[in-house]
DNA sequence: CGGATTACAAACCGACTGTCGGTCTATGAA
DNA sequence: TTCATAGACCGACAGTCGGTTTGTAATCCG
């Protein structure tokens, strides 16, 4: 199980990857997968083979998005001590992020609506949200009970100013504004 | 030109009713034009002939919606004096009418994707955004350099706590959580 | 070696969106 | 009253797309 596996993860790698760039340029809706077959030169029996469908073959680029972001907003807060400077800075870390087309299109903007609401939820419980919820309860600014649901308003909200970024504002009055937000919010100066 | 502009008019409001009720049952995707003919009885020629598209008749359902949500928020602040309590009133207001599966799918989840980021973001402009960007300035407890971004982020940290409720949080929770965020922002208390 | 499994190929199917030529009828001017 | 026009509506059709099915070659493993 070595040759046959490994040509395998190769094509599945070489179909994410183009399956990711055409999703981000076009959008869900208007990539085909008859495109994804002729860009990769591959059959159509053969991505059928790896991916069980259009939906599936989504899930599995916006899986490999969320986990690319992850691992930089990790890198970004790592040797930070200071609960609300770390939560500061994987924020606007994140805006950084989601400036990138490819994740402003994927993840914040079809996600929903390809997987339906709740699965979308579900992932970003495993990724974004699940971090900035853990550094949020860290800096023991807001009361438990009301843990989760600030939580959510806050991603959301940071969400919109990555994208309000993403669509060509200004980028440091952006971040100056997201930080008094969140100042705001933990009840800071 | 009575009878005939009557006939019209009557075509495209059954069309925009069933399609309303399609696209917030099934989605944007699972709604095909086949099944919208089907249901209002009429024919291809027929609907072409009064929306350029499926995505056009999205838009109309969309623009409908919002429009009717604007008013239920504006009778729901009507004649409050304090600014902060009629933006505390408004943004609960919308999250009760985001509770209804109608508002919540057609326009928190399947807009953004279906029009495009850009125009969804212009047609929100005239809505709800617009709304409580005023109502947000009156209250006169954000730098006016960050009044746009700051109702951008409330709108949408606002959004998401009505999906939280529409998905079948508990509905007081979420909504005394929501005062809360809102009173740290508007920096009360 | 030989059956089982995996990777890939290609023809094919049903469903869907959007187009196009055409019909019918109300309207308003001659 | 007549008649040309324009708007409402019809239904066949083409093209595209997602997904299925059948088939083939290579690899793995007992």
């Amino acid at each position: 199980m070595n040759l046959k596996a490994e040509r395998g993860a190769a094509t599945r790698d070489k179909v994410l990857a183009i399956a990711t760039r055409l999703f981000a340029e076009r959008g869900y809706d208007d990539t085909s997968i008859e495109t994804v077959l002729q860009e990769s030169g591959l059959s159509r029996g053969a991505l059928y083979h790896h991916y069980a469908g259009k939906e599936a073959l989504f899930e599995a680029v916006l899986e490999a998005t969320e986990s690319a972001v992850g691992v930089k907003i990790v890198q970004a807060i790592r040797g930070i001590k200071d609960p609300a400077a770390a939560l500061r800075t994987g924020v606007l870390a994140w805006i950084r992020l989601a400036g990138d087309p490819v994740v402003k299109r994927i993840v914040l903007i079809d996600a929903p609506s390809v997987l339906g609401w709740e699965r979308w939820r579900a992932l970003e419980e495993r990724y974004s949200f699940g971090m900035l919820k853990a550094a949020l309860g860290a800096t023991g600014a807001v009361p438990a009970e009301h843990l989760d649901l600030h939580a959510h308003m806050l991603l959301a909200a940071v969400n919109e100013s990555a994208l309000l970024v993403a669509r060509g504002g200004d980028h440091s009055h952006a971040e100056a504004a997201v930080e008094e937000f969140l100042r705001r919010l933990l009840r800071e100066d």
